[in-house]
DNA sequence: TGTACATCAGTGAACGCGCGTTCACTGATGTAC
DNA sequence: TGTACATCAGTGAACGCGCGTTCACTGATGTAC
């Protein structure tokens, strides 16, 4: 697959960590979690089966490099896009969060599997971080965060990744068709005076 | 397992349906999703790994078995609790979700994956209809869906929803953990004014 | 009440499959002197 | 500049494992007459 233009690939690959974590993810993207195994992400690189050993340890090496990977992307979404206000910022980060994951199903699952990742790995520990940070920083600068209770900050973190993270993962069982397609996450927040009314197209009647 | 008291069980079992989806539940509670086989469960119950055939026709069909009880114990999660007031039923309803997912992580997991189960079989599409029922008859008693919006109903359920799965999900994959022990979905709602200030424990000083 | 027969429920051996891992190996690269 | 050697990266055959399903079967039950 890598290699379709230069044929006689070379004994060794010379990126081949990097060349199976983004294997991995377009297994997932294109086939499913339920068809990531070593055999064919090693496969769609058109490397032995064994190779990814030397690099990765084991699968489960693997696929935390995947996630890895996955939390990186992530924190790209919810950056995207926005601009140089807190409101602006949360609005991108909310809706970068479900962008991901209607975009990346399968890896957003496999980033959020315990059975599969390692979460003690130094590398998944700091991209997932950095996911993080981007909705904590947000919920710092809004101004529900003024709450007597001294751990608002925080309930206030929780309650917006509760929010963004049902949603996503409700959408991606497929559970919440029923409900009709309700595809900006700034259309059902509004109504609780939590993110300003950029989206309320009944009030103008 | 089912029949330590009688060793000698009759050829026919008489109630093996139900006693394969209880077994069914019992592995998912002690040994996880990734234990979760036709073997195994046929073995739970002391019969055949071929029996659950002739009931449920293939694994896919046991395990839709499965998590339509899931679902109907849900249902009875939410309403446990309930007294016979609008806001009673809210909480009891959103702390039950919650509670139901820490009780039974694996079952609830099953219960959202559309990899495993059927969700065109119409026993399933009952007991989940049932179990999403609960909280939009409880989005359509709420103060807050008194909004001009003409789907602010709609919007408030899957706003009510998506924060209860995405609180329960988040718990149970040990994403939520380095945020703290917030057991009680109401102390992490009160801040935006969306249920009364039951749990307020700053306060009060 | 008895008999024949269809149907239902469960058995146990065997099948093929894909999986991750182990193993002894070989080709390529880097380094010390 | 050359040589020896350690290390790294990838190979391919073989392994054992658990899985769901198929198959021919048998025991038990229900029903028609």
């Amino acid at each position: 697959m890598q290699d379709q233009t230069t044929p006689k690939r070379p004994y060794h690959h010379g990126s081949l960590k990097e060349a199976l974590v983004a294997a991995g993810i377009d297994i997932l993207d294109t086939r499913g979690l339920e068809a990531l195994s070593l055999r064919a992400i090693a496969a769609h690189v058109g490397v032995s089966h064994t190779a990814p050993k030397n690099h990765f340890g084991s699968l489960k090496g693997l696929l935390t490099a995947i996630a890895a990977e996955g939390f990186r992307r992530h924190t790209e979404f919810m950056k995207f896009g926005a601009e140089d206000s807190p409101k602006s910022r949360q609005i991108a980060a909310m809706q970068g969060y479900i962008r991901f994951a209607a975009t990346h199903p399968h890896l957003f699952r496999l980033m959020f599997s315990p059975a599969l990742c390692a979460y003690d790995d130094p590398e998944l520990k700091a991209a997932a971080g950095e996911s993080y940070a981007v909705l904590a920083g947000i919920a710092k600068g809004l101004d529900w965060d003024k709450s007597s209770a001294p751990d608002a900050g925080r309930r206030a973190e929780l309650l917006m990744w509760s929010v963004v993270h049902g949603y996503a993962m409700l959408h991606l069982s497929g559970s919440a068709q029923g409900t009709g397609p309700v595809l900006n996450i700034a259309d059902i927040i509004p109504d609780f005076g939590y993110l300003p009314q950029t989206h309320s197209p009944a009030t103008v009647t």
